[in-house]
RNA sequence: CGGGGUGUAGCGCAGCUUGGUAGCGCGCUUCGUUCGGGACGAAGAGGUCGUCGGUUCAAAUCCGGCCACCCCGACCA
């Protein structure tokens, strides 16, 4: 491959363009990679569609080095297949929906699940056919509400879907263990710093889930890991190690307060030091128990559910990971409303010991453990209740991970470990989706005894498009760009600088070096000052640059590493065989 | 969807407060000089001022609706 500059579809831009702010977006903008062409949507320039097909082979490799095969489907489909999944509603507003000239419902698929499904359905039905690994790279569409940051978050994008199919459960297992594998090959090819997490699987309904996270400061995905141990989580899928238990006798006896104008947990705990509740001046938010109620509505039932979520007073219930924890029923806050029509729970005064009473389930943060006493509600207005033991004044109906997660929480996976606050971006996502989509399309095999079974999948993406930027998010600096050599658009850059025959040498350079399957990218624009396309150089961010120039005229060029800065000349005659090692 | 900010030439911006012939830098074209770190001179091309409506003799400027973009909070590759 030999690309001229002279006549490349590219124009850099020497200012940093308004709409861009983080760096992966400014930089792709400016280095002419890609150009925003809609809400979300991108043009592929060149440079860009070359890092893309790259990223894209590598992809491809991976996924037949685990036996994939690959398909593809259209991207425009009918509604049925996902009315018959539920998803038309349950996507609801995330997806674009059209109709054709007759009236008929069409979407712009967000992903291919039910296509899969009937498709491997309308083809195989013995248990001979299996297992079965498909895959397609497809353009996605997601309704997005706010799409950023590029392409870290379009509304059209390219994805790589797999999809796993076995008769059972190890099979299954097996699938997902052989896809974590190729996405770290994968991963570990594009030189990219990340982790696997677990992770709820979300919208898809299925068990065992991961994602593979990008390191990055711009990364929209929170999570915690622990320095020492190497442990790595979503903050929905994190457990709080719980305290032993102790004797919940050996508290003094609860004792009811008359606490005033304490709607809050601050004004609470300013009030029991200056009563010196107990005996104490010493309280603090985490002596006290905070009980939020929430509305819990399983899948299939009208009428919502309440329950009491109980919290250490210095923790927040973090909704998420409720919805996490109860997934896959719905989840509420409590409303003003709702207090009104409920006078039993007493808005900033509910505490556990009526809830048996009120037939209210009670789950509680895994630190509140048989033996632990609290300062908490009351279930009056004005009056709240100190030292109300755990196992003695009221017992959980069991525990949940609703509470926050904080820096320096600990480790539940080594002990003494702190656990630390991290960002990054979602660049895979691999779960076993399990029978679902079997039983809601009816892909069964017949058995070696006759019999049908149910097909049981595991469905896996990785944001090829999203990958462009994320590489780009960890591989730049001031200057610009720095890919790593297995998806730069090209080996190697050869600026051609001066008048006395530089760019003919350059030019023929590249051809040698392109004969040798180099892929090389020259700057033999005329006119154009040596300045200018060094920076550009630096800008588009090809490992290893060439420059032809002034000490042409001694044989020598200068060999330029992008990543570490370093340059030597070497003789132009040795320069062919430096750059292609093994040819 | 809630809060904040911004839309003026390909890109970056000024002009708006106080309505009155649309400007600057970069880039682009032509000629000459220059030629290893964003060169210099001269002459040019390029804009329905996001959009729709209102006020006014007159709107980039004042008022309202809509659209888009960026940032911060609830979802996802």
């Amino acid at each position: 491959m030999l690309l001229r500059m002279s006549t490349l579809f590219l124009r850099t831009l020497r200012e940093d363009p308004a709409e861009a702010e983080v760096p992966s977006h400014r930089l792709l903008l400016r280095a002419g990679y890609v150009r925003r062409a809609a809400p979300g949507g991108f043009t592929w320039l060149p440079l860009g569609l070359l890092v893309l097909d790259r990223i894209t082979a590598v992809v491809r490799e991976e996924m037949a080095a685990i036996g994939a095969q690959e398909v593809a489907f259209p991207a425009l489909l009918p509604r049925e297949p996902y009315d018959a999944s539920g998803r038309w509603t349950e996507y609801g507003a995330d997806i674009f929906t059209l109709s054709d000239r007759r009236g008929a419902d069409y979407l712009l698929a967000p992903t291919h699940e039910e296509l899969f499904t009937t498709l491997v359905r309308d083809t195989l039905s013995s248990y001979r056919d299996y297992p079965l690994v498909l895959f397609q790279v497809q353009t996605k569409f997601r309704d997005e509400r706010r799409p950023r940051a590029g392409l870290l978050r379009a509304r059209e994008f390219l994805m790589k879907d797999s999809y796993s199919f076995d008769l059972d459960d190890a099979g299954l297992a097996a699938s997902y263990a052989a896809h974590r594998v190729a996405y770290q090959r994968i991963f570990d090819r594009l030189g990219l710093r990340y982790l696997a997490v677990s992770a709820m699987s979300g919208a898809m309904g299925g068990s065992a889930s991961e994602e593979f996270l990008a390191e990055a400061q711009v990364g929209e995905d929170t999570y915690v890991a622990c320095p020492g141990c190497g442990y790595a989580a979503n903050t929905e899928a994190v457990t709080t190690p719980a305290p032993p238990a102790t004797d919940p006798a050996a508290h003094p006896a609860a004792q009811v307060l008359d606490t005033p104008d304490t709607p809050t947990i601050e004004t609470l705990v300013a009030l029991l030091n200056t009563q010196a509740a107990g005996g104490r001046t010493d309280w603090a938010a985490a002596d006290t128990l905070k009980n939020v109620v929430v509305k819990v509505s399983p899948p299939g039932t009208a009428e919502a559910q309440l329950l009491v979520i109980g919290v250490p007073g210095d923790r927040e219930v973090d909704l998420r990971r409720v919805e996490a924890a109860l997934h896959p029923a719905g989840v509420a806050l409590f409303e003003a409303a709702d207090f009104a029509a409920h006078p039993d729970l007493v808005r900033g005064y509910i505490g556990p010991q009526v809830l048996p009473k009120l037939g209210v389930r009670y789950l509680v943060d895994p630190r509140v453990v048989p033996g632990t006493a609290w300062a908490t509600g009351a279930n009056e207005a004005g009056r709240h209740a100190v030292n109300v033991a755990c196992g003695r004044d009221f017992t959980p109906d069991g525990t949940i991970e609703a509470a926050d997660v904080r820096p320096g929480d600990p480790c539940p996976a080594c002990p003494g470990g702190r656990l630390e606050l991290r960002r990054g971006i979602e660049i895979g996502h691999i779960f076993q989706l399990g029978r679902r989509f079997a039983e809601a399309l009816g892909l069964t095999a017949l058995g070696r005894d006759g019999r049908p079974v149910t097909v049981t999948m595991g469905s896996y993406g990785i944001g090829i498009s999203r990958l462009v930027a994320t590489i780009a998010e960890q591989h730049h600096d001031e200057r610009g760009l720095c890919w790593p050599a297995a998806v730069a658009p090209a080996d190697v850059h050869l600026v051609a600088t001066g008048t006395g025959g530089q760019v003919a040498a350059a030019l023929d350079l590249g051809a040698r070096l392109a004969g040798r399957g180099r892929r090389v990218l020259v700057d033999d624009r005329d006119g154009v000052s040596a300045g200018v396309k060094f920076t550009d150089a630096e800008l588009v961010g090809v490992p290893r640059a060439v420059v032809v120039g002034r000490r042409l005229a001694q044989g020598y060029v200068e060999l330029r590493d992008r990543h570490t800065g370093d340059r030597r000349d070497v003789p132009l005659d040795e320069v062919v065989d430096l750059l292609t090692p093994g040819v």
